[in-house]
DNA sequence: ATATGCCTACCTATCGATAGGTAAATGAAA
DNA sequence: TTTCATTTACCTATCGATAGGTAGGCATAT
């Protein structure tokens, strides 16, 4: 595949997590210069030192979490498209339920048109990436070429929307059985 | 039904408009007592007589969407569920199309975990009511009791996903694609 | 005369961001 | 192999802007 795959260094990576975390819990807005330091044990000002600003730094989290995503998916596969479908479910299960956390991708696009262009474009591209590798599974499965990605959206959507009623109901249970058909 | 109906001043009423815009496009830190004023016309210290402070007036807003929400779906009646279901889902799509908004409490869903106590109650208290209202719905139509609210669950979840969908790669017609199911 | 609804004027805390500097590592040239 | 230049990775100190919030004054309407 392209992608080339930007490599961060010990310090950015842990810049990155710890951002990482705190958006996915509160969204943009929700990770500072300062609590990110604090919490890796270095200045605010060093953090400027590896993401120029806010709008680099949020367009980082968003490309990186992407990548991981789909490298955790693996190439769609010709055979056992059902396999590949329970698997794609039970990344977002997974970091639900056991990471206790939101999707980045999620959180961002609930607040996409308040966020920095840099920031939104990744957004979008997490979407389209994911639409596009569930389309080609639900084709292996031999939905209609013109409906495939409608369906993988449709999918991508209930997963999205079950983490927040999820979440909001403080009900891990929820997400199991709004995604049953899943899995 | 129960859910005193709250009463706002024309000052107060307008503070929860702006204070709810900006909320449906950027959540719960996208709003500020500077901005809302500055928007309706008074200082923001005149903001804070008519709601004590940010939790007060976040769960004030999710309280209004709610009973205006709910109210504006009326009561689940005996026959034609479907028509139930899809005028359901059409609140949905008009929030997202017409108003050009996302749903507000699927924005304090997504962030949760980060809001004040308050806020979070209210938003849980609109998700509790929305699968009710839907759960009935289903009942109707003839689901299983014990399937019901899943079934409501999973619609919402759909309708609040499709949103996010949506709105972050500028589509409006995905959502209708996505939803299409209910319509 | 008392309550309402707004004001001025301020506070503290925090935000993202920048200027300017330092110590240590690295790499090339003499 | 020592010298010099540059880069890396951080630091202190501070900036202007904005956040939520408070005290107290001043009209207007009852």
């Amino acid at each position: 595949m392209k992608s080339v795959q930007m490599t961060y260094s010990e310090t950015a990576s842990r810049i990155l997590d710890s951002a990482e975390r705190m958006a996915r819990q509160g969204g943009y807005n929700s990770f500072s210069f300062r609590e990110i330091a604090t919490e890796i044990g270095i200045k605010s000002a060093s953090v400027h030192y590896h993401f120029a600003n806010k709008e680099v730094l949020g367009a980082a989290l968003a490309e990186r979490y992407t990548n991981r995503f789909l490298d955790g998916l693996g190439e769609p596969t010709a055979e056992d498209a059902d396999e590949m479908l329970r698997r794609y479910a039970a990344s977002y299960r997974q970091a639900l339920i056991e990471d206790g956390q939101m999707c980045l991708c999620g959180m961002f696009g609930a607040e996409i048109s308040d966020l920095p262009d840099p920031v939104a474009r990744q957004t979008r591209a997490f979407f389209v990436r994911n639409i596009q590798w569930l389309g080609q599974v639900f084709q292996i499965k031999g939905v209609e070429p013109e409906d495939a990605e409608t369906e993988a959206a449709r999918m991508i959507a209930a997963l999205e929307g079950a983490m927040i009623l999820s979440r909001s109901l403080q009900d891990d249970t929820l997400f199991d059985r709004i995604t049953a058909g899943y899995s």
